[in-house]
DNA sequence: TCCATTTTGCTAGCTTTACTAGCGAACTGA
DNA sequence: TCAGTTCGCTAGTAAAGCTAGCAAAATGGA
């Protein structure tokens, strides 16, 4: 049987582990942070232009359709301002409008060929260093990575 | 001893660990996307704005000084840009310019104590969801988690 | 020590991006 | 059916980013 003694140390050894990966999720978004404005000077793309090119991009991953009013919800701008988003993205070659198979009014907006190749192109490199990484652990240890990441995303993120 | 085949079937398992792992950093990715253009609303300021916010608070958590320069760099916006940016969250209180100590030319820009409590705020219930998915795990699990995290930041950012 | 070079943060003026207001067309549901 | 809502867009204004260039301070080689 644990002495009180024994469950302190316990809880304490639990406070340090939680607080240390909160720390390293703060840090690892700060680096992505970093990330994405390097590929903004590297791609020679504003901010919001390159976060919406990334949503577009997760979201064919999915299989989700993507409207310009989910970009307008996703970035948290106003829809006229989503309508010269993609015009410019459009001029750029980066995505087409297509017409929504039921709804007449609205668009679907989908990633060129030009659009993944770029994107693959400059997020190469770092996509090759996450890979290495993950090949450093086990499959069970990956898991459990996975598993809480995925948990994470939904905690901060219930609308999802 | 293993036959051809089980290190076959190990390979795969790894390979689709490998890339859910990577899966679940791009959602989680997404998902801190979005949580940030949430911020963005509710606390009524600009994306870059609240980028530079979010540098300081790590910065200032690692114990390292920050100048115009540093958000500059950070964000990759000139040093203009940055002036302007540093007297908006100035005049919103979020800041101040202190000299810096050695160098008469340069400038220490630090938090106010506005600028943590309403990133605290705004920030609690994300903060408190991650707590409570973290505490699922052991703090050997954890242990594993943070390196992993700590290993894709170097991994991206390598200049950091 | 001196002086040319670099760095830092700033201003001025222009360009780009986001906003509010409001429109017509299409969808929805009582 | 038809009033109310949603969708994407245009027009015009406000905000934010850029380039060019400056003064002051730091740096480094002769």
């Amino acid at each position: 049987m644990a002495s009180p003694a024994d469950s302190d140390d316990k809880s304490r050894d639990k406070d340090r582990a939680v607080w240390r990966v909160l720390s390293a999720v703060r840090a690892f978004s700060d680096a992505m942070d970093r990330m994405y404005s390097g590929m903004k000077g590297d791609m020679d793309m504003n901010a919001t232009d390159l976060a919406a090119l990334r949503m577009l991009i997760i979201r064919e991953q999915r299989g989700q359709d993507v409207s310009p009013h989910d970009i307008a919800r996703h970035l948290r701008i106003s829809t006229a301002s989503t309508t010269k988003l993609v015009d410019r993205l459009a001029d750029s070659g980066h995505v087409v409008r297509k017409p929504h198979p039921v709804d007449r009014r609205a668009r679907l907006i989908s990633l060129t060929d030009k659009s993944r190749t770029d994107f693959t192109h400059h997020f190469r490199d770092s996509i090759g260093a996450m890979r290495d990484v993950a090949f450093d652990y086990s499959p069970t240890e990956l898991a459990v990575i996975a598993d809480f990441l995925e948990r994470m995303s939904v905690g901060i993120d219930p609308d999802d």
